[in-house]
DNA sequence: ACAGCCATGTAACTTGTTACATGATTTT
DNA sequence: AAAATCATGTAACAAGTTACATGGCTGT
């Protein structure tokens, strides 16, 4: 739900048109996040069927097809602004799933795994500070996307890190690890396989 | 794709059924990260089609529809596991877009937005780390996602602390706060607004 | 005039969500 | 027998991706 909100950010200020937007987050971003043209018009096109924006038809000169807020779509950008994003369930982390999978394969050597996507991430952190190295100090949007994924790498390093020394401390841990207690497989309702 | 993942690698131990590969799913994260049924049985249709499992549709006794990991379901497994996931374009975080959006918004206290969002941030943290507190030791998947999911917020407060900094210093730094060049201009083709 | 870009859109697909429908099997 | 729960599925939707189609405008 970001982009949609953010589309409604960028037209708060004036009334804009499709490329016009999908420009004007990615140089706000830093060019660090593209965004794709098929969205901002799908998602223009949901904005006004939702009564979020309106579109000015009537376009007597040129084909941009000029969208604008509406005051509905303003009050919800107002009011999507202040709460926190939703922090109830926690993202499924890609590189997480990996370490949890290579722990219950057999025959996988999860310490080099975990080395080799460690690897991975520093040269990646790496290129980020490059990046801002590179760029003009006045870009903040640069720089803050730049810090956020810095920071964000940074912390899955740290993660991994942390796991390898869980690994390496109680060796041979595997999964299942904790059989269910037999409330638990009351309460998930595991069945018995014939 | 981390989920179609995951359950190729629970496969891989035994052949296994719709709920049950739910179950196992999250008893392996914790109780951390839930799974929807319906995606299941979607993602189980799916790799069925990518030939990846199979199922033993011929039970005879139960309603249960088993599904076993097939050798190509196997390879695919494997080579998943190694490389490191896409690094390419950092993930749109909608944290960071808010502050964004807040940046160039007039009238929005943008330090007050910072500090409130960061308060819940550390409220959220300290319920992860009371679970893991109160959890079974042994449990190394709960012990690893809420470790990830604690790193992980760690990460956006400090990078909420270096925005807030960034803030207080440059203050009435404002978007659009660079002008594109012309060659920019014309690298990324913004039209002329008539 | 023709090539290339501006600008808008559509189509097909994937992943993920919630909600509902439908039998079969236990449990009470 | 009725209620609860097991187990599988479908429908509808949201958001995002890539690829393609289609005109209008511009520069040479």
């Amino acid at each position: 739900m970001s982009v949609r909100h953010a589309l409604l950010a960028l037209l708060s200020e004036e009334p804009k048109y499709g490329l016009q937007l999908r420009q004007e987050f990615e140089a706000g971003t830093g060019e660090v996040w593209p965004l794709n043209v098929g969205q901002v018009y799908m998602t223009l096109q949901r904005l006004e069927r939702d009564g979020l924006v309106a579109s000015d038809e009537a376009s007597d000169e040129g084909p941009q097809k000029v969208y604008r807020l509406t005051d509905a779509g303003r009050d919800e950008l107002t009011s999507w602004l202040g709460p926190p994003p939703d922090t109830g369930v926690p993202p499924r982390d890609e590189l997480v799933i990996k370490v949890l999978v290579a722990l219950r394969m057999r025959g996988v050597d999860v310490v080099e795994l975990v080395q080799s996507h460690r690897r991975h991430l520093v040269a990646t952190m790496q290129s980020f500070t490059e990046l801002k190295a590179e760029a003009d100090e006045r870009d903040l949007g640069l720089l803050l996307v730049a810090d956020a994924e810095i920071y964000r790498l940074d912390a899955v390093i740290r993660w991994l890190d942390s796991a390898e020394a869980r690994l390496r401390q109680g060796v041979d841990l595997r999964f299942p690890s904790v059989p269910m207690s037999p409330l638990a497989r009351r309460r998930r309702g595991l069945g018995v396989k014939r």
